[in-house]
DNA sequence: GAGAAAAGTTGAACCAATTCTAAAATTGAG
DNA sequence: CTCAATTTTAGAATTGGTTCAACTTTTCTC
């Protein structure tokens, strides 16, 4: 293993994102052409296609990136999260919010949304909701310890709020997404309001 | 007025519109070409262009009279809601859900959400998003009343709760469309279960 | 290390949406 | 009725993502 030739897949890998992360943001996502692209990487046409089925899967292969390192950082709070249940979901989410921008524009996000929806069944696609999913996951774990430490009633059907309130975040992140002079902090106060309702809800 | 000229654009409305449908159903979004819609129409590619923007467009104009449909159908329900908090909800989403399907087969929905996010500035894509805050303002206003009845507690707060409600609603419908194996039943169950919680909440 | 097989690369050709252009049809004014 | 303005039409040209058949490079075998 690790011939000459793995190396070099890893690096046409390597050179291919490099190349679409940076068109990607100066140009956008249409703007950035397949052909750019491959001039960028230093690679041809072909070969980018050979790596990824499509130019969406390549925007996939970054939003993964950035989605994974969100989870990541996500389960700091699932660990050990705030003494109480409104500030633990606020946290939480909070995190998933802040870090959406670092590498991915809105634009970039906007695209990877609508392929997404547009092409369930593509490699893409099939990431894209297995990264929902687990983000689902997340919050389902934040309440369920929250239940454990007994900040929240052991009663509540814990999956189904944690649907409840990651569904609502995505739509409000997507309407975000879609209005360029949308700020992160209105997004997060509007998102606290909502939650509050269930914070009492389910608190104890 | 109401000359040779005004009927005959009208009309070529109609044709575009009925042979997009058509073929749309048909063929897939994708499937169905520029061309193939123009020669059911009877009318020639520039002229599609002439009256719709692009491709996209076109089906916007079929998802407005979809979902137009469907907030007709809701008004009936906020006017005189069921007696009980969890069945109104219940019955104002279960026509959303059940009237989805009346024109736009999942794939047409699929591409229409797809475009809605991808050029949330083109006429199409202001036109979805002043169509999913019609359908928020529905709930809201079946809360309201439900409020005046004296179902729901008048000290929470109407407003975001609507949005939360609205929110899960739409992405359930949305990972609904993105799987063509998921069943309308299903679909309402789930959103039933996840509406539970919230019906406890802010039921009196 | 030579030759064959496997794996990968290349870019020209293809396809469908969109744009553009010039000709034809329709209308309203005089 | 006739002419100028406006709209519609047809279809050729453009554009950019994707495919594919021929060529290279790498690896394997002896």
């Amino acid at each position: 293993m690790s011939g000459l030739r793995e190396r070099q897949k890893a690096d046409r890998h390597r050179r291919i994102i490099d190349a679409a992360t940076e068109l990607f943001r100066e140009a956008g996502y249409e703007g950035a052409k397949m052909e750019a692209i491959a001039a960028q990487a230093e690679v041809s046409i072909g070969t980018i296609y050979n790596y990824y089925q499509n130019k969406g899967d390549i925007l996939g292969a970054i939003v993964s990136m950035e989605v994974n390192e969100v989870l990541n950082a996500g389960r700091g709070v699932v660990g050990s999260p705030p003494a109480n249940v409104g500030d633990a979901l606020d946290t939480l989410i909070g995190i998933y919010i802040e870090h959406s921008l670092n590498y991915l524009s809105k634009e970039m996000w906007r695209q990877a949304m609508a392929i997404s929806t547009q092409l369930p069944d593509s490699p893409f696609g099939q990431a894209y909701t297995a990264l929902d999913r687990a983000l689902t996951e997340q919050i389902r774990a934040l309440i369920q310890r929250l239940q454990e430490i007994g900040l929240v009633r052991a009663d509540i059907d814990g999956p189904a709020v944690g649907e409840l309130i990651f569904n609502n975040m995505n739509m409000m992140f997507i309407e975000f997404v879609k209005r360029d002079e949308a700020k992160i902090p209105e997004l997060r106060a509007a998102i606290r309001r909502q939650n509050r309702i269930l914070v009492w809800a389910i608190g104890l």
